[in-house]
DNA sequence: CATGAATGAGCATTCATTCAT
DNA sequence: AATGAATGAATGCTCATTCAT
């Protein structure tokens, strides 16, 4: 049936009360099941090479059963985009660091980011690749991850920089610059960089250092 | 037939000699009109959704004109990234940035790499996508571009890091977070990114500023 | 299970004796209820492209439930057509017809055929179409309305005839013209021809005129 | 290629004089080659139970085959109308009836429409059933043979009522009952009447004179 | 008896690749 | 060396039917 592929609470005349709380959990794990065995497939073969009875077998159902839950295979994609986006609204984390002062600030989103990464890695190494060439993953994805994340940046700075906690420096750019380091540090893993692969709890720690301090050689040092 | 793709010399039963020079500029000049297509034809619909028959009617000839020159479709993105790999061999301009003081060869080397972002963009954007996802590709690129840069970025850092004139950061991390930073430039402006698109010209500003200065408050400012 | 689509009286072992015809009644109110629901999908979509997930939507069922009263998606059609037959056995109206005057008895005719076309007309736009593709339907149909119908139409005409009160026609052909302009009107019906939609209860008049009088100058006219 | 598709005449640049109509009849072989195994699979199974295979099959082609000629299997039941009506378009005949008196001119066009339909049988069991679930195809069917007839008819009726060779009926509807007539003639000949299948060449004849004289009895005979 | 989730055979369609001309 | 028609394997998706609850 069609319930499964809505969330909607159906506030008809039925009088099966608790059934439906039941009926959603079900559907939900089954949503799971698939998606998870979607996002193997996927981050193993890549989208296309990846056939629905892949993932079907991967999944341990038939291949019907995925539409049963889906409306097509690239509804799986954006499935995996909103259940990362679920996970991602934990940014309440990084709310609790806008107090903090700049450094740690930003060794808090670094390892904010990096965890993130490491998590769902398997994840964005099946999305990536799609919304690189899918406009309309891409703008789900820019609105739903890159621009939130860059307009509580963009706030953050702007308003260190104005009360002189951080160097004046041209605030939507420099946002971009460090947005793209953590996605640019996520290909490069994909690519298969060896370095990043096995220090990759190291990295916030430098990105902090680097983006804080720079390179420039400091005085008390 | 197949001898077009090799690049040999044929010892065959030909006594014609001077014509053998000609032939390999018509060979070559075919191929890049059939990669030229190729790149158009893949950066609009990327590499799967891209038909055979795209790439050649954009290139004006007859489908299957293109299997004599490249082996197979997938050939056509390892094309790619060899006439791109032509291009990148002008480091040379980076290697004069050498000696340059460490803020000059940032700023400089930033430069370089969004010039050469710029040019290939839709080159990129054609590779990139396939590259996450096709081992074969992954390592060739990263063999390619990806550690050659690095290898630069870490000699230059590690010299300057012991002279003083660098501040003492964890070398191989700092040097993939930078390069991560310009990767991640390249893919937020693939994912539509306004500012980026812009104001493209002044990313190597920021970026050297940026990654020499960091974002803590200095004196004189 | 199977024992709701016979309408044998179970002599199994339970020692309930008058709940049956209740039963029956209960099994032959839900058949209705599914037949209906599967008009109304079949006339509007056609049977191939009716699922019947849309008939027990519109009957307000669960989908297996259509299996515990029909064996198969096309049994629908073989109820549909046993519900048609036994509206049809209103034939004796026709018999009624039978003493009156041939253009009288034409005029009758027409009007029950029309009448009944009108009021079936979902049923048969759905049945139709099938019937002209599956050969047991087909012949269902034969035997059951068509070939009772030319039988009491040529057993009319040959008496008439011979009385000297009908032209000495080829009775079969003659019959089967007749016949065919009954099932051509529902086709063009079907076909969405206006004026028959708009002036479908004069039709019985028209053609009993014309099949009486012919298009012949009459004498007193 | 879609050049196949359409029937344009190019006036294109290229060079290639007489090479075009030699490529244009291979292509309309290859498509009555296509459609006239359309025609015997859709007449055996139905528009439906036929598969692209089933038809690749009796066409001796490959299944890809009919895809670069039609672009959908439903383009083969357009293809199929289209070929009939330029079939039809041998309307010149009816048109040289116009001048005979009525009672030929009936015959005349219950011979031409009896022949048609003979002819075209299995294309017409092959249509048929699919234009009364399809409404484009409906409407086609409509337009191209049902209406044309339709005014011919009325036109002539019309007149010669006017003139007194004809009795003065309801134009609109009598012309619909002749119409349905020959439709329903056929329906029945596919529902697998034998009397119409043994003697379909007498139809015409019975046909004219029901339609002209009528069935009551006349004064001379 | 009703339900509706699970099933998987079946099918239309696409497209990279081949090869006769 | 170019062509482009033919190919047919591969695949996403549908839907009648089953059966455990």
């Amino acid at each position: 049936m069609d319930a499964y592929r809505s969330s909607h609470t159906r506030g008809d005349s039925s009088d099966e009360g608790p059934i439906d709380p039941i009926r959603r959990q079900l559907i939900a794990a089954r949503r799971n099941q698939i998606l998870r065995a979607a996002v193997t497939v996927f981050a193993e073969k890549g989208f296309h090479r990846a056939t629905t009875k892949d993932i079907a077998q991967t999944a341990g159902i038939a291949e019907g059963t995925i539409y049963n839950y889906f409306d097509s295979k690239g509804d799986l994609l954006i499935g995996l985009m909103m259940r990362l986006s679920r996970v991602e609204s934990l940014d309440v984390e990084l709310t609790d660091a806008l107090d903090r002062d700049p450094r740690e600030f930003l060794v808090a989103v670094a390892c904010h980011r990096m965890a993130l990464i490491e998590q769902n890695h398997d994840v964005l190494r099946a999305i990536l690749p799609e919304m690189l060439v899918k406009p309309d993953l891409r703008e789900r994805f820019y609105q739903q991850f890159a621009r939130p994340m860059a307009l509580v940046l963009e706030r953050y700075v702007q308003a260190r920089t104005a009360s002189g906690e951080m160097a004046p420096v041209d605030v939507p750019l420099a946002v971009r610059a460090v947005q793209g380091m953590f996605l640019g540090l996520l290909v490069l893993r994909i690519l298969g960089d060896e370095v990043l692969q096995a220090r990759w709890d190291d990295v916030p720690k430098v990105v902090g250092a680097l983006v804080f301090d720079g390179l420039s050689p400091q005085e008390g040092e």
